[in-house]
DNA sequence: AATGAATGAGGTTTCATTCAT
DNA sequence: GATGAATGAAACCTCATTCAT
């Protein structure tokens, strides 16, 4: 089952369709506050998001940020954290290049709008705060180690070193077109559906995967 | 003379060395916030930064940047135009792949510390300014038509659409790069030298370029 | 019912005396503010009254002009709607000159201090914003047909146009008396008592009114 | 000769209109400096009066102000000072009621855009300034102090002291038409000609003067 | 004498956060 | 648990004034 295990891909189970949205849950609360704060986060980056904007996203008293998360900070490392837990998958591998391009490829299409992009974005977005940091780039490693053992490198092996900087580059890619399309309006690349875009990013990925 | 324009790399002759640094000149003055401006707009991003850590930065009275440009949203304006004067060279073609890719590289290769990185950075920075917003859009439109133009792309033949999508993905590739380069802290990536770069980039680029 | 109504005088239950004074009550803070408020910018004039001295007056923190008054000149505007909103009656007739004269006597003998003299003086005060100069306007167009009509005057009959102008330098007299006895420190005027004022003021606008 | 002296009115020679404009020349300099003031600060009052309009308007540096008038409280008083050299004229008598009544409405007539009358406005403005307001208040006592004794006012017998309140009154009249005429915009005062005027003003002013 | 660059104080406003209800 | 009032720090900006040319 380790087969199939998506790179980038994640399957958004925070809110629960079924259940009703219940007022006093406290639960429910920090779902939503989260929810809205990833997005904020995300598109507009974290000094231009107010806390009252998330609260109003969220439908909810702004001091219940506090009460939860402590600290706007405090929601920031927890958006990221939500994007860890579900990013990182310790002890799978990536078993196939193949895969792994098929993978990003898909969040890549899903930006701009799709909630798989926004977790990508908030990884590029930086708070100042160190614990924040220190979550980043402990994730972008484990990303592209991940990726970079689907091509061969290994840890201990400081010939395959060259391979672990194919695999950021690769990352590197999809975070750049990521980001084009959501912020630069640029024609044809932000309206590119994955058909479009799958041809050429394959040639890149599996090209800089597989040398 | 057209051969051999490059498409990314700017050459910095804001402030001329030789000239010893005046007090009391209103444009020595006017090009230290600008300097200053950039470096922080480009790393801290819009919000992040106060006018006073540019004032500062620059060595000057934090009034002079109104005084000079109106409001931080001018200066933001003023820092992109700069930017966009510098990159956009109407009239000049890309003549070659090849030198285009040499040119990306290099740009790529001059971050995270170098001013030419810097500038591209910028343009990825959003101050939610209407104006600076343009500027921003139509220096990407411009980058994108003349790398694709390069690559073979008319604008009225539209069977070759397909090329300006792939140069718009070398461009994010670009931007990815630098942007994974000052932020992330991922290494070898960070610290790789334009030799290691050279050859992964040139791959994924000319790919990209000359499919 | 109609017979009776005063022209210029106010009855101020802004803040009922009764209720003990309650912090965290928005409705006080904000009666707190346009109280203050009107003080200070009737006496002092809008650009010269700053929202520290305003907030520290009715004993509450700065922001919160922002928070119920949006700014400064939404403040200002509140206070010029409040004054009107006592002043205007709109239905009501000022049915006889002796009984208006009486009023508007009443209400210079108030000045310097009283409070009827103060929304009086408010009007004179210009923001330069534009909101507020609309209701200052059409506050006097009010107050002088209602006194012109008391004459005579009928807003058809053109015979009867010398009126207004008659009704609007009675205005006058009592616009100047107001601000001389506030700001002049002129005596006896200053000081002179209502029985002291009564008699050549009853002289100039029963003159006025009653040619 | 004492027969025929104005009371309100005043002959402007500041500026000679037969000398050539000469830049280069303090004195000149000075009086377009106190002309521009003196019109900004009797329309816009004190506070919202920015120095640099005032330079502006003269066409003339800013740090001229500074230098010439020592601070912009420094020139407001120059202002004052040379209204008062031309409304008080020590040792000239106002002689007849009916003379003094006349120059008042000449000059209410004047307003809003004669010369005359932004003196009269200007007397009505405060700067917060000690020494202006001695100015402002002393000059009030010597306006009145004549009318009154035109009206058979003697400082050393108090029967005739209600003489004084009347004259005080009869500027009072004055002060509020000017200001009414510059600010409120009412109809038909604003617009209504020296003709118009007279009939209620003298009406008024000899009804106070002459009980 | 005149200019324009530079400065620092202070003004309004925004915003994260805390407090009482 | 939730709300909204209140707070204080800090941000951007304006303005009178001083300094160097």
């Amino acid at each position: 089952m380790a087969s199939g295990t998506p790179v980038l891909t994640v399957s958004d189970d925070e809110v629960s369709a079924s259940s009703p949205i219940k007022t006093r849950d406290a639960g429910n609360t920090q779902q939503l506050l989260l929810h809205a704060a990833r997005r904020r986060f995300a598109r507009d980056g974290y000094a231009a998001t107010t806390v009252r904007e998330i609260a109003a996203d969220a439908g909810v008293n702004v001091a219940l940020i506090n009460r939860y998360f402590t600290s706007k900070e405090g929601l920031f490392e927890a958006c990221l954290t939500r994007v860890v837990e579900r990013l990182e998958r310790p002890g799978e591998v990536v078993d196939s290049i193949e895969r792994a391009a098929r993978d990003i490829i898909r969040t890549i299409s899903d930006s701009p709008n799709g909630d798989d992009s926004l977790q990508l974005l908030l990884l590029l977005r930086t708070s100042g705060d160190e614990g924040a940091e220190r979550i980043r780039r402990a994730t972008f490693r484990n990303f592209t180690e991940r990726l970079a053992a689907a091509a061969g490198w290994r840890r201990d092996d400081p010939t395959t070193e060259h391979l672990m900087l194919r695999a950021q580059l690769a990352m590197a890619t999809a975070f750049g077109t990521v980001l084009l399309r959501s912020t630069s309006g640029l024609e044809p690349l932000t309206s590119a559906s994955e058909s479009e875009l799958s041809g050429p990013l394959t040639e890149v990925l599996t090209g800089l995967l597989a040398p």
